[in-house]
DNA sequence: AGCCTAGTGATACTCAGTCTCAGGTCTAAC
DNA sequence: GTTAGACCTGAGACTGAGTATCACTAGGCT
């Protein structure tokens, strides 16, 4: 019995631990940067030869509803997805490099409440992503302009 | 030469006014709740016998550019759009009637400023879409259980 | 009115994501 | 350790949203 971080957390979530989800686990992991599910099985097929592609959909659901990936969804774009920490959290994805910040639910629960307030709803869930350049892109368009 | 505020709007964006555009800017400013491009495609057949389906993707995309319409992204399901007022601003969305509540940009500022502070990051772009249920929903949902 | 560009309709196409099903594997119970 | 069964997997067919193409039409400027 697998005994990494991502196993008990699929273990946590009620999910199975099967090689497949944590190779998928584990190459998400490597890169930091939003990937799709295409992109993850054609990289995923180098290391894990039989890896079926419908596989890589499936498990990338359930590692979504483990809290041990993310999905994006950009404008007429396929899903994204990236590994995340334990806990709820928003993201801000840079535009230049691609890489992700996480943003930590504590400072968007006043926002939250705020809103509630202000308009009677009883908000479930929130999807807040910020895009822009991170520090070094920025300086580097600084730089280049 | 059409004068209404859609067509107005439209020509400020550099974007022709068609009877066709018009149309979809009109079915979709109709009802409140978000519709898929294919839902709207059906709507407006009924009224504009020969529109095409590609048309009604098309025009879609040029009122989202002309800030008359904004498109949703929900999870697992084609996009949505909704008809909007000028000026940029974020969604309450209610998971019940389907019903949308505009918030106002001013709102979320303090936070995308707070966040650049934060993580040095040079914010463009945000999507803040809140999910929950609306006044109404709320009371029947707590009526009922 | 006439020209040119952009928009339109029809249809074929692409491609992300899902479904199905036979076979394999994880997990819990014994 | 063995076993049973629920769940997962791989393959490939399928679905359906969205795009590309192209001949034709219509908006908008002169």
């Amino acid at each position: 019995m697998s005994t990494t971080p991502v196993a008990e957390r699929l273990r946590a979530a009620g999910e199975r631990v099967t090689a497949q989800r944590l190779a998928v686990a584990e190459t998400l992991a490597i890169s930091r940067r939003p990937q799709s599910a295409e992109e993850l099985w054609r990289r995923l097929r180098a290391r894990h030869a039989g890896i079926g592609r419908a596989t890589v959909f499936r498990t990338l659901e359930a590692l979504v509803a483990a809290g041990v990936a993310r999905r994006f969804e950009p404008e007429g774009h396929a899903s994204t997805y990236v590994a995340c920490r334990a806990g709820h959290h928003h993201h801000l994805v840079c535009t230049g490099c691609g890489d992700v910040a996480e943003v930590d639910e504590a400072l968007i629960r006043p926002l939250v409440y705020g809103m509630q307030a202000a308009t009677g709803f009883e908000i479930d869930d929130a999807r807040v992503d910020f895009y822009g350049r991170c520090a070094s892109c920025a300086a580097k368009d600084a730089a280049g302009a």
